[in-house]
DNA sequence: TGATTTAAATAATTATGCATAATTACAAGA
DNA sequence: TCTTGTAATTATGCATAATTATTTAAATCA
């Protein structure tokens, strides 16, 4: 017997929310309700609830009368969206500093190992899986719940451009170096200075995005 | 002839939204569907769509296999939420400074004209319009969409706690001054004055509404 | 032939019905 | 009287049906 603790539209929007993360729905793309709930072996009604969920949240767009499609993020959103996350990252790290324990600091520590080795290897995913998980770690510590939020909402809009801009050259060990700062900062109690150093690291993360996109737009462009 | 403009749930959104701001659905309160879709005449459907939104905007909690409830706002959330809220709106304050234009800043003086005449004549509610119409003017001179989105989303649970700060006594002065000195500074293109002026008056904001909520706790509990 | 209007098809939106889970009330026994 | 178990009621969740709008294509008129 299957115990629900999750309604339908609740799962139906976390698949949905994977697949427009993973590009399975492709940013742009019209959404045909009925070929999805034949695909996911669903009705309507929950179908539709998740599309209002994920609307929203800004990864889809609801035309009246016309249907759902994919949002699709522009060089200008990714111009508005990075100094807003660096601002609230940076005021993570800055409360970071104040309230973590030297428990605390232990376990970064750790992760930064780990974050060094995966850099020095040239492990591009694994790195940029401990990358996540630090950010994650000093948002938590910063313990502001709406803070927190506010990230993540802004996040997800990023997530859905896919963007990958590690694999620009030099930027693995460039963003381990800005990662390292943030460390030390916070290791020495400097809350300033962790602000500071959390939001130069992701203007950096920025710029090395701009970089790449305008490589690949000129590759194209010939 | 185009008869809908918006769908029905988007409508029935609005109108929950409203009554939540108003205190016609109190803090707390369960939603009984069938009953609300009486009161408004609509079917369950489009009231399900539309609690599912609220719920992602954060006004409502979903309890599975229970239902919706709205939301409550503590103090926590409050002390947590205006941190957020006089950084961003600090840095509405500092891009302001930079993007208005001298038509711009006309139209801001005169909107601290009114303020400061309802200020003076002591008429709370309009001072409470111009107040709330100078701050989006700020915010939109700042000219980044998600930087907007990121502080409507918080502003949304604020009024969630229908706060009123400046029935505090001498408050109303203290905000018109505040307010004059972040204008001040956006006049003399001043915006790291600007940013610092409107982290002041968020953070005087919340002051006033600690002080506020503890004298009527006070009362109470006596 | 081109444009405008109308009709039919297509797709979104809303309504309704039913099954299932949860809560409440009542009764029986300790 | 209090606790426990069972039954009844209430409400949610999902599916399907009905309705309404929009679009496309055809037909008629200028």
């Amino acid at each position: 017997m299957r115990l629900v603790q999750n309604s339908l539209h609740q799962e139906v929007a976390s698949t949905l929310r994977e697949e427009i993360f993973a590009g399975t729905l492709a940013p742009g793309s019209f959404i045909d309700e009925v070929a999805l709930c034949e695909r996911l072996k669903i009705s309507r009604t929950p179908l539709r609830e998740a599309l209002k969920v994920l609307t929203s949240e800004g990864l889809m767009r609801h035309e009246p009368r016309r249907g759902c499609f994919v949002n699709e993020v522009t060089e200008q959103d990714l111009d508005d969206i990075f100094p807003v996350i660096a601002l609230l990252e940076g005021r993570c790290a800055y409360e970071a500093a104040r309230n973590a324990s030297d428990a605390d600091l232990q376990e970064l520590g750790a992760l930064h190992d780990k974050l060094q080795g995966h850099a020095k290897a040239g492990r591009i995913t694994d790195y940029y899986a401990t990358n996540f998980a630090i950010h994650e770690a000093i948002i938590l510590l910063a313990n502001n719940r709406w803070l927190s939020q506010s990230i993540a909402d802004l996040r997800k809009i990023l997530k859905l451009s896919r963007l990958q801009s590690l694999g620009a050259p030099g930027r693995l060990q460039q963003s381990l170096s800005e990662h390292m700062t943030v460390f030390a900062a916070l290791k020495s109690r400097d809350s300033e200075g962790a602000d500071a150093a959390m939001r130069t690291h992701l203007t950096r993360q920025r710029e090395a995005l701009r970089l790449l996109s305008r490589s690949q737009n000129s590759r194209f462009a010939s």
